[in-house]
RNA sequence: GGGCGCAUAGCUCAGCUGGCAGAGCACCGGACUUUUAAUCCGAUGGUCGCAGGUUCGACUCCUGCUGCGCCCA
């Protein structure tokens, strides 16, 4: 039950957030290669593609061909194929001249982040129109291009590395071997320039080229470089071209890993110990979900992805490792949402001689810290709503949300007939309701179960701000502890950010006679016919029966963690390969 | 699973009540030695998602399918 968060990400509405966005784009001119030496090749593939293009064409308007007579690789030309056949060309051209066009030769001994670092203040008052290198220093430099805007015997050429972006200033009477290397020069190859460092008179930080090489030929065009990809499938199915043509991608999947780093680093910190637990597990366990089968052929073994980590790592607890984590992939069976990928990264963590109460202040300095760092601030945007992360959060009983919240009756929490006639009115399916009815549990958790329907259809999603949801029913909380005070409740919490489950934890239940219950009720709902249950472990019962040290337990999602503090609000948008059906 | 919507050139999108499939950008050719979505001139580029149906005629109307998105469960 601990998995709940599961992540998202956030929107950028297909074409919304596209404003102005960097230059990614094109070639203009600038090649003249066909009047210079040397370029018979190029010539040559430029004519055999109009050749084949004006064939097509006559046949395309001439009487019928038989069928023979059409071979495959001679189908009418669309415009890519065309691309890519020019592209094709100017390799061979490249291979005829010597060059490699898919060399590991070049070492750029600056990044360009580096460079402007280096060069940003160096930025002369006065702007002339002479070239003027800041120094005599010859830098390095490699990354792909990402414009080709070029005057004849002068081409610009913005490039881009992981660290940033400079503009390469190519000139025909500063540059070895211009013209040949322009006319193989195409946006979205990766370039390996040397040269010192100018200012442009519009003020852009240049490098004048001396050398320039194309290291890495690319084949296919890049998107639109004003409009980028506006087709959201196509961005998910090649996240590689997402990454260089729309703004923000790369920064937010850079952020996913700070993210992720920092919470290591804040878990190590306090002594905790990163462990590894199977993924691929005998028993269904850990959380309310259906999953995905897998085989073992060796040993003839039907297996599950794992829903989640948590009896195994309370199984660690029980040996002695006080302070335990896990980061990792869980897989659940469902469909799919902005909320919700089937495979997605939790974080859990276990801590002995601890209460949920204890990880409430522990979550509340995670996240605080983690909004911090990330974003600079407590205060975060998402969907338009204000964030404010600045603790203590509100601590809300489950009850009292759906009687605060909902405008419920107390009644719903002691009289399932009551609960029963509300969770009607708010659509929850007669069917599960009937099963609750039906389950010969204690009234009251009958009615807590109920209860916990009502509030996910009502109030739920009316938790903008950071919210502790406590005091789960016991039915829905099958390895939490009971509370003391009140046997039908759970010593448990779930935080609530921006109407999203982020984090799910609970004080561990370690009663091995009361766990054993919990999972005949698990049991006997699967038989009433649930289908989100948990199977018997009845390994996990021999462990507690050894014991485990009073101990409390939490599972973040990242995934949606990370939407939170980056402002996504699909999760797709912070899973670098989201699950898609096949495409073609 | 249900409802709604989208699918037209490499990219972003128009395409009216059924009558010869368009634009911008990219690409290709030409001009241009400080650009910033460079500019100017010219040319090329289409299985209108797939399969049926209605019609003299379908990108357009109807049905089914596929993929994607949004909302709901």
């Amino acid at each position: 039950m601990r998995g709940s968060g599961r992540g998202g990400r956030g929107g950028r509405g297909g074409r919304g957030g596209r404003g102005g966005r960097g230059g990614r784009g094109a070639i203009v001119a600038a090649t003249r290669s066909c009047e210079q030496d040397g370029d018979e090749e190029q010539r040559a593939a430029h004519a055999r593609s109009l050749r084949v293009k004006s064939a097509r064409v006559h046949r395309r308007g001439g009487p019928p061909v038989s069928r023979d007579d059409v071979k495959r690789d001679e189908q009418p030309q669309v415009t890519l194929e065309r691309i890519i056949g020019e592209r094709r060309g100017k390799v061979a051209a490249m291979r005829a001249a010597g060059q490699n066009p898919y060399a590991n030769d070049f070492r750029p001994d600056i990044t360009l982040g580096a460079l402007r670092a280096r060069y940003g203040g160096t930025r002369p008052t006065e702007s002339t129109r002479e070239i003027t290198p800041v120094d005599d220093v010859r830098h390095k430099v490699g990354g792909r291009v990402l414009v080709k805007r070029g005057f004849g015997k002068t081409v610009f050429a913005p490039i881009r590395d992981d660290s940033g972006e400079l503009q390469l200033y190519v000139n025909i009477d500063r540059c070895a071997d211009f013209v040949q290397v322009i006319s193989w020069l195409d946006v979205g190859d990766v370039v390996g320039a040397e040269g010192r460092v100018f200012w442009t008179q519009k003020g852009e930080l240049s490098l004048l080229v001396e050398k320039l090489r194309v290291v890495t030929k690319s084949l296919r065009p890049l998107p639109d470089k004003w409009h980028g990809l506006g087709d959201v499938e196509l961005r998910y199915r090649q996240r590689y071209v997402d990454l260089i043509a729309t703004p923000g991608v790369a920064e937010t999947f850079r952020k996913r890993s700070r993210i992720v780093r920092a919470i290591r680093h804040f878990l190590d910190e306090r002594g905790f110990l990163e462990v590894e637990t199977p993924m691929m597990h005998h028993t269904l366990g850990g959380a309310a979900a259906r999953p995905f089968r897998t085989h073992h052929n060796a040993l003839d073994l039907d297996l599950y992805l794992r829903i989640a980590p948590e009896l195994y790592l309370k199984r660690l607890v029980v040996g002695g490792l006080e302070r335990v984590y896990e980061i990792g992939r869980n897989f659940r069976n469902e469909g799919l949402s902005r909320q919700h990928n089937p495979e997605f990264t939790m974080l859990e963590f276990y801590q002995a001689w601890a209460t949920h109460e204890d990880l409430m202040l522990l979550t509340e300095e995670l996240v605080r810290g983690l909004a911090q760092e990330i974003t600079g601030g407590l205060v975060l945007e998402v969907d338009g709503q204000t964030i404010d992360l600045a603790p203590p959060w509100r601590r809300l009983s489950v009850k009292d949300a759906v009687i605060g919240i909902g405008g419920h009756s107390a009644a719903v929490f002691d009289d399932p007939r009551v609960a029963a006639d509300v969770a009607r009115t708010v659509g929850i399916s007669p069917d599960a309701i009937a099963r609750v009815l039906a389950s010969g549990d204690e009234l009251r958790v009958q009615a807590g179960q109920l209860g916990m329907a009502i509030f996910e259809a009502t109030a739920e999603q009316s938790l903008i701000q950071p919210t502790f949801l406590t005091d789960f029913p016991l039915a829905v909380s099958p390895l939490a502890r009971k509370k003391d005070a009140d046997p039908a409740f759970c010593d448990r919490f779930e935080l609530y950010i921006a109407g999203r489950e982020i984090a799910n934890a609970f004080s561990e239940l370690n009663d091995p006679d009361d766990q054993r219950a919990r999972f005949a009720a698990q049991l006997a709902a699967k038989a009433a016919g649930a289908d989100e249950t948990m199977e018997y472990d009845e390994d996990y019962c021999r462990a507690l029966e050894i014991g485990m040290p009073p101990t409390a337990g939490e599972g973040i999602g990242i995934d949606r963690l990370v939407m939170l503090l980056t402002g996504q609000s699909s999760i797709r948008d912070v899973i670098a390969f989201p699950l898609l059906r096949p495409g073609e």
